[in-house]
DNA sequence: TATGGATGGAACGGTAGCGTATCGACGACA
DNA sequence: TGTCGTCGATACGCTACCGTTCCATCCATA
């Protein structure tokens, strides 16, 4: 309601040094990252993240009006160059083990594997975080459903298949043992971790009966 | 080397009103769950927890000299509780299914759900919280691998398996849509589950050669 | 029954971060 | 070329928590 005020006065586009500097909202972003590896969100200090940036808090207090709304914007910077466009491949085992070295180098990054599951802590106790990290998960999720979609067309799953089972079984190991456990497993493991997860994967189409 | 002040003074053991009160220990374990999964780790206040207990801060710094022993305390007390006796199942199926069922009884704690992430998150920051997690693991990891020798015992899987990758196997999935999807699955959908695990598992024996 | 001795609660100074307000600097627009 | 309007750093009052110190309380022991 407050939004025109072109009534009264005739306001001007910002300019000249009055514009935002797109560098030091980068430089922001990633002080706000490091920060919060180091300390975790809710001890994140906004004062230490604007130090690191080597800006002062109102630098921060004009961009974002929270905390939240920070970190949003952080992570929405970040996650554009997640989405990578997918690669093809022939079946269904070389296309998951694709899939895991996608999530590997991903998890790889020190940031990531401290920032992950403070994030998904945060994630538990405040609805609004919860709604961040979900849009997140969308996108991802969407990259391991082409995986399942291009193995039905193959014929190497039936159409039936239970699909947030398999979902959560193309991801679910890989970030256990990078993320709970803190290790970074080699290619050959990558490639044994493929086959279990395609061995499950059509192990859950013959479900209906059994002798 | 202060130990004994016998030499110079006779004391006599603590007694009466000298001694901790035990009830009042466990509730400050409680309080201490209860602001860890609404603050989190990083940011739980132990003014806070004394106040939740009924108590005050010397009740905390008396028992425990710092936040990460405190902690410590807290969760090998609780620890005892889940090292239940294994149940025995006649096919590896149901044993996974018999496990998960368990982890779900405890995943199912709101607390628990909250915690853990934090935990992790925790353990990712220090290594002091790093060694009290993987002796946490340690416990749990136990119960995985019985699962698993009496599997190999009955035959039903080969003796050369990866130990690491079925143990991330058998928790990952469920790990991951409880705790990081803050889902509950079904008993149904626990049977699946089970279903797609021993396919994994199964599946992890073949990895010799392939025409 | 008197008392030893650690207990538990409250008070204290010190530190750190919050969110706001103030003020000089600066550069594209008119 | 002058001006407008936001930028960004510093300063401020405020709150919360830390870790310690102090003191009255209280019960099994001798």
């Amino acid at each position: 309601m407050e939004r025109n005020r072109s009534d009264e006065k005739s306001r001007r586009k910002p300019s000249g040094a009055a514009v935002p500097r797109a560098e030091l909202t980068v430089a922001l972003y990633r002080a706000f990252f490091e920060e919060w590896a180091e300390r975790g969100f809710s001890a994140l200090s906004l004062e230490r993240v604007a130090a690191r940036a080597g800006a002062g808090k109102a630098a921060i207090y004009r961009r974002f009006s929270s905390r939240l709304e920070f970190a949003e914007a952080a992570l929405s910077a970040l996650g554009l160059g997640i989405a990578l466009p997918e690669p093809e491949g022939p079946t269904l085992e070389e296309d998951v083990f694709a899939l895991l070295l996608r999530v590997r180098a991903v998890l790889r990054h020190p940031l990531a594997r401290r920032i992950l599951p403070d994030l998904h802590a945060e994630a538990a106790r405040s609805s609004e975080m919860r709604a961040i990290t979900d849009r997140l998960a969308e996108a991802r999720r969407e990259q391991a459903e082409s995986v399942l979609d291009r193995a039905i067309r193959r014929g190497e799953l039936p159409e039936m298949i239970d699909r947030e089972l398999a979902l959560d079984l193309l991801v679910a190991p890989l970030y256990w043992r990078m993320v709970v456990r803190g290790l970074t497993p080699t290619r050959a493991e990558l490639i044994m971790q493929s086959k279990v997860i395609t061995g499950g994967l059509k192990a859950s189409g013959k479900d209906v009966a059994r002798p």
